[in-house]
DNA sequence: CTCCTATTGTTCGATATCGCACTATATATG
DNA sequence: CATATATAGTGCGATATCGAACAATAGGAG
C-alpha cells in the first residue's frame, strides 16, 4: 500500500518548525549584547564555521536573505567593531569579510553562555529523538533549498 | 549506558530549523496577496482551527510574538477587510477577533494555492520521514513552550 | 466604596527587512 | 579595442518587529 502524499503533512510540520524557530531564537537573543540580534550571530558563528574572508553575496545565500539585509546586518556587526570588511584584491565588486577577535570572542562566550540552557533542555528531553529528527531535518533542509524556483 | 546529553546536538536542529523555517514562509508568501506576510496568514489560518472570537492577547501568546506586533499585524487584516475587531462584551479591556468571509475565503484560496506544490514536495520527498518527525517536532515545540522563564 | 495591583490594548520610537533603483566593476561578444 | 550584459554592493522608502510607556478596565483587600 502506497501512502498518498498529503500536503497537509508538510504544512503542519512547517507549522510547528515556524513556532519552533521563534522560540529558539528568543533563547539565543536572550544571550546577546545589546543591539544585536541573531542574524549577526548567525553571521560570525558562519565564519567561524565556513572560514574568514566570505563574500557578503555568498552569505546572503548561504541565509537565504537579500543582500540587502546581508548589507544593513554587516553594517551592525562592524558597527560595534566585531567584523572589518575589505576590498577583494580578486574582484573589485565585492567585499571580503573579516572577523576580529572581538567577534571571536562573542560567539564563543556566547555559545559558553547558551550551553547550560541547552544542556538542561536535551537533559530533560529525549537526546534519541533529536538525534533521529535531525538527519530528516538536514534533508528537508537540502531539499527545499534545491527546489527553489532557480530564478 | 546513557547518552551524555550534547548541547551541540540541540544547537545544529535550531539551525536547521531556521533555514526551513525562512525557507518554507517564501513558499508561503509566494501565495498571498500584495501586502500580506505570513503572520497574516497564520492568525487567519489560526482562527479557523480555533474558531473565531479570540482575544489578541491569547493569539499573541500562541504565536509567541509581543502584543504589539499582534495589535500591528492585526491592523493589516483589518484595513484588508479580512477580520473585524469587536469589543468583548464580558471584559471591557480586551477584544475579540472575528473572521469576514473575504478573510476566510483567502485563507481557503491561499491553502489551495499552496496544495500543488506542497503535493509536489511530498511526492519527491519520503512523507514516511516526515510522519516521523513530526510527533517530535510537536513535542519539542510543546516542551520549548513550557521550558520558557515564567517570567 | 476606595485603593492597589494586574491585565489588555495602543502609541511611539528604534531597529530590521526587503524591493527597487543605482553605481562600480567584471566579463562576454564582436 | 568598444559595447553589452551580468554581478556585488549600497541608498532609499515602505512596512515589520518589538520594548517602553501609557490609558482604560478589572478585580481583590480593606
Amino acid at each position: 500500500m502506497t501512502h498518498d502524499s498529503d500536503p497537509m503533512l508538510l504544512f503542519e510540520v512547517f507549522n510547528e518548525i515556524g513556532i519552533i524557530e521563534q522560540l529558539s531564537r528568543d533563547l539565543l537573543e536572550a544571550q546577546l549584547p545589546e543591539g544585536l540580534i541573531a542574524p549577526h550571530f548567525s553571521v560570525l558563528n558562519h565564519l567561524i564555521r565556513r572560514g574568514d574572508g566570505a563574500l557578503p553575496i555568498n552569505m546572503a545565500r548561504a541565509f537565504q536573505v537579500p543582500k540587502t539585509s546581508m548589507t544593513h546586518t554587516l553594517k551592525g556587526l562592524e558597527k560595534g567593531g566585531y567584523v572589518v570588511l575589505k576590498p577583494n584584491p580578486e574582484d573589485g565588486r565585492s567585499k571580503q569579510v573579516w572577523l576580529t577577535d572581538k567577534g571571536r570572542m562573542l560567539r564563543d562566550s556566547t555559545i559558553a553562555a547558551l550551553a547550560p540552557e541547552l544542556s538542561r533542555l536535551t537533559r530533560e528531553f529525549e537526546s534519541e529523538k533529536l538525534m533521529d529528527i535531525k538527519p530528516v531535518l538536514t534533508e528537508l533542509r537540502i531539499f527545499l533549498d534545491a527546489a527553489r524556483d532557480p530564478k
